[in-house]
RNA sequence: CUGGGUGUAGCGCAGCUUGGUAGCGUGCUUGAAUGGGGUUCAAGAGGCCGAGAGUUCAAAUCUCUCCACCCAGACCA
């Protein structure tokens, strides 16, 4: 390709609404141009890229014996209805009515498409297990887009469904996907990528896995121990506490706090550490509208995701204080109400003795013990995990607190779409049953956006040979001088004949220009053409990330670019 | 959905307090010079000042309503 042909426009400033660099890179090196909220159309540069992820991906899957198929965007809401998930899914689910009044809906995942293609299809055991997958457009009104194409309303996603006849085989399937992936991620230049055990959310199933590129700027908080390889996401991290230090059990005594509503507050009054005190944090239930009192150590947060799968309810923080006789600011468990529901953390099983809220305006209790001021209570997790926490799997007090961008997740499905979507295959014994699903994403974009965010320095991105939208770029400074005209043009001709990928920037710009340019469009391998260099009789190649400089005599240029590119590509591909 | 912020040329911004029909930088076009890290000079093209209503002789500027976008949360395969 030749740059002063190529769709595309650089800007000098940052962009006003981009904070992180990704977006603003593929703001300024011209990747993409949104078209509105959370919507962008992607100019050639960076669809070279996204197909190259998808490429890989494509090898991926088929190597694990997937089945590329294509579902449809829009599609009646009746097989949506059936699995229950058109009344379930709240408004990032597109809904719509076709000219004849019938309910549409955009696909923002494809279970209920594969299990509709599949089911009537697959009617034997001995067509089981099977794989099939799709990369495609997805559409989810998403309530807040964020961060370039970290974040959007509609994205392409590689999405595969794999069905079984047996949870043994779905768990082989899961692993063998589980390592596909690792493929995936290492060959598009970002190895680091973790998976972490996650919540299932709204897709249903137990066992489920997210792919994390681990960066400042991810959305999700995750949890990982430094000395063995538990790994998790804040929403679904066990706690553990240390409950052989609970010191001594001390009178029950109510005390006079004027106006300390505050866990800090109480506790810098009455000399205690935040750990010795109970943090009350109220909650309101959608299921019944009711008060949900959560009892947790001061120095601990709740952790709603935990709440809302024990409660079975989704929870909405800090409403309706005064109902039900609560006191806002000096809430305890001792006095509370007793119609109030409670939730005590295990976090409060580590000490013999508590300053809490005493439920009257301005007091507290010192010295609560709940097993013998409270009688038996049952405690529950629901807490988050916290820096230099013990870690679950090796108990050593080793957690990690992280941020990662989620950039693939794989779930043991089981029966969930299968038995309520009503399908079937006749086993060996004669008998009909239910098979199980798992199912496996990849967001496109993101994976692009987040590569970016991984790999690049002050001045623009810095792609892995392997997703680079060409491989090698030809800067011809001087492009008038006639002996750079024909070198440059030669070259361009020849590394393409020999299967390079070569973006020839053939303008009539300042040197400055055309390296800022460069930067931007993050090429992984530069050879530099000029008057001065042909002149002196060298040619210069580099590597974008400065690792590698060399000036080679011009005839030997092709030959050791091709060299370095295969080198390149093999190191990322060899794993 | 809650809280905060911003809407003026493709992009980045000034003008708004104290109303008088719009300006700077960059990018774009043309010409000349320059030629290894966004070079210089000159001449141009480009704007229903987010939308609607109101106040006024007169609104980018004042008032009200709405919309869009950004940030933090909530939510999220």
């Amino acid at each position: 390709m030749k740059f002063s042909q190529m769709l595309t426009k650089r800007f000098k400033d940052t962009p006003a609404d981009c904070q992180i660099a990704s977006h603003i890179f593929m703001i300024r090196g011209g990747y993409m141009k949104n078209v509105g909220n959370g919507i962008y159309s992607l100019f050639p540069i960076t669809k070279r890229i996204t197909s190259k992820i998808e490429a890989i991906m494509r090898e991926e899957m088929n190597r694990i014996d997937g089945q590329e198929v294509l579902f449809p965007v829009a599609m009646p809401a009746n097989i949506w209805k059936e699995s229950g998930r058109f009344d379930a899914i709240g408004s990032e689910l597109v809904r719509f009515k076709d000219r004849g009044g019938n309910d549409m809906v955009l696909g923002m995942t494809h279970e209920e498409a594969a299990v509709q293609l599949a089911r009537e299809t697959a009617d034997s055991y001995t067509q089981f297990p099977f794989m099939i997958y799709q990369i495609q457009t997805k559409f989810r009104d998403e309530p807040r887009a964020r961060g370039g194409l970290i974040r959007v309303r509609e994205f392409t996603m590689k999405d595969a469904y794999s069905f079984h006849t047996s949870k043994e085989d779905l768990e082989q399937y899961y692993q063998k996907c589980h390592k596909a992936y690792e493929r995936i991620f290492a060959r598009c230049g970002v190895p680091e990528v973790i998976s972490v055990k996650s919540d299932s959310g709204m897709m249903g199933g137990k066992v489920a896995h997210e792919f994390m590129l681990c960066t400042p700027v991810g959305e999700d908080s995750l949890v990982v121990c430094s000395d063995c390889d538990f790994r998790a996401n804040m929403e679904t991290a066990d706690c553990i506490y240390d409950e052989t230090a609970k010191g001594a059990a001390e009178e029950l005594t109510k005390v006079l706090t004027p106006g300390m509503k505050t866990i800090e507050d109480v506790c810098s009054f009455l000399g205690k550490d935040k750990s010795d005190s109970i943090k009350a944090v109220v909650y309101r239930l959608e299921t019944d509208d009711s008060v949900c009192v959560v009892f947790i150590r001061g120095d601990i947060e709740v952790n709603e995701t935990k709440l809302r799968n024990f409660l079975k309810s989704e929870v909405y923080p800090g409403e309706e204080l005064d109902k039900e006789g609560i006191v806002a600011g000096f809430i305890g468990p001792k006095g509370l109400p007793e119609k109030v529901r409670t939730v005590y953390d295990i976090s409060l099983k580590t000490r013999q003795s508590y300053v809490c809220g005493a439920n009257e305006e301005n007091y507290h209790y010192t010295g609560l013990n709940i097993e013998r001021d409270l009688g038996e209570v049952q405690f529950v997790d629901v807490g988050k995990a916290t820096e230099g926490g013990i870690c679950p799997v090796c108990g050593s007090k080793t957690l990690k607190l992280t941020r990662g961008i989620e950039v693939g997740n794989i779930f043991q499905l089981g029966d969930r779409y299968t038995s309520s979507m009503g399908m079937k295959y006749l086993d060996k014994d004669g008998s009909l049953k239910t098979p199980i699903m798992g199912c496996y994403g990849i967001g496109v974009g993101r994976l692009a956006a987040s590569i970016c965010e991984a790999r690049h320095d002050d001045y623009g991105p810095i792609w892995p040979i392997t997703i680079a939208p060409w491989q090698v770029q030809i800067c011809a400074l001087r492009s008038d001088d006639e002996q750079v005209k024909a070198f440059a043009d030669k070259l361009y001709e020849e590394l393409q004949d020999a299967g390079i990928e070569v973006l020839y920037d053939d303008r009539q710009v300042s040197a400055g220009f055309m390296f800022s340019d460069a930067d931007l469009t993050g090429i992984p391998v530069r050879i530099v053409v000029s008057p001065k260099g042909l002149k002196a009789g060298t040619v210069e190649v580099s590597k974008r990330d400065k690792s590698y400089l060399e000036k080679f005599e011009p005839d030997k240029v092709k030959q050791n670019v091709i060299e370095l590119v295969r080198t390149m590509v093999a190191e990322l591909n060899n794993i």
